[in-house]
DNA sequence: ATCCCTTTTTGACTTTGGTCAATGGATTTT
DNA sequence: AAAATCCATTGACCAAAGTCAAAAAGGGAT
């Protein structure tokens, strides 16, 4: 198991010696995804937390034949760290793997047990909630107050890596508009 | 200080009681703000958690010289249960009472300490946490998804109180359309 | 009730993005 | 290499929302 990324990404956050990494890293379990395949599907397994060692996936709804791309997951990047309460899960919640995707995972259950024992570990999950609700919120004000020409824009100078990874119907799936719009966009730009 | 309501909020999501509900309510003040006033301006004061006593407000940015709302809170709703980071403060935030409002506030600072002395409110604060999440990922979908008309409907369907106190040119600033379309939407409904 | 001011509605026109169908390019399969 | 597949682009047309301006409808104040 490839620890170092991890290790970096919560070290940006916490304080965490090797040993207590040690322990904590036992309770990971490593999952391969191939191209297309599901981490969620119909919003079952949401209650795990998964952290995203390479590749990259998609977070996505189908509503009316059709799919809207809320997010992408791309490596070093946290997945899941709201506890979902069953009865609001999201039936066509899905989660994709784009790409060949190594994902390290852990119960939710589990986080929040470990949590009781580490003022750590609690100040890691706020830090993350805290992250993740701001991040949405400003995605939110993006997609209601902005045009698509305008979001683009703001994918591109800020998740290039995104726009560069990702084939251009998702990338339209997630700005909300059809791919020859997108392709238009990028005529005129 | 009328304190039913919000007795009644907290007991809905944790164990509280008497007693200690006494002690954490010391802890609040009350605010009042008339029609137009803010409570949150240019991002300042955000530090504070608010629970609405009475009335309603919008919480809106600027952007080029027009206003977006992102949400309403009315007469029930509490406000800022997420620590807002300086550094990504945002600027243009502003929080309205669009008609006479009594709130009762408290610096979040206080929320987490008292926190630390009770696991109650602690599921108090995770509880909406998750809560005001979930439902901004799913506002989130709605907007990404669906026509003006299908959010108009759905507001009219899960939220009339909003309907009914607020001007159609803030609901249509919350729809993300201009009000002559909203008044058009209405017509063929 | 009348006047004033704000909000909503209506109409004519423009702009933007969607739709559908065809073409072109690139990559994989055989 | 040829064929097939998938994806991106282009064009012509359509539908939906925006814009601007004017009229109508409410809501207070006097």
């Amino acid at each position: 198991m490839q620890l170092d990324l991890i290790k970096k990404e919560l070290r940006k956050v916490i304080h965490l010696d090797d040993e207590m990494f040690q322990d904590f890293s036992k309770l990971f379990r490593t999952v391969r995804l191939e191209k297309g395949e599901f981490w969620i599907k119909n919003g079952r397994r949401s209650n795990y937390i998964g952290f995203v060692n390479g590749g990259i996936l998609r977070q996505y709804v189908q509503q009316e034949g059709e799919e809207f791309i809320q997010n992408f997951f791309v490596t070093g990047d946290f997945m899941g760290l709201f506890a979902r309460p069953n009865k609001q899960r999201n039936e066509s919640l899905r989660i994709q793997a784009i790409e060949v995707c190594e994902l390290l995972v852990m119960p939710y259950e589990r986080l929040q047990c470990l949590i009781g024992f580490s003022k750590n570990l609690e100040q890691f999950s706020n830090h993350w909630q805290t992250e993740k609700y701001t991040e949405l919120d400003q995605m939110y004000v993006r997609l209601l107050a902005q045009t698509p020409e305008q979001r683009y824009r703001w994918l591109l100078s800020h998740k290039p890596e995104i726009i560069n990874q990702v084939p251009q119907y998702y990338i339209a799936q997630y700005l909300g508009i059809k791919p020859e719009t997108l392709s238009r966009i990028k005529k005129r730009a």
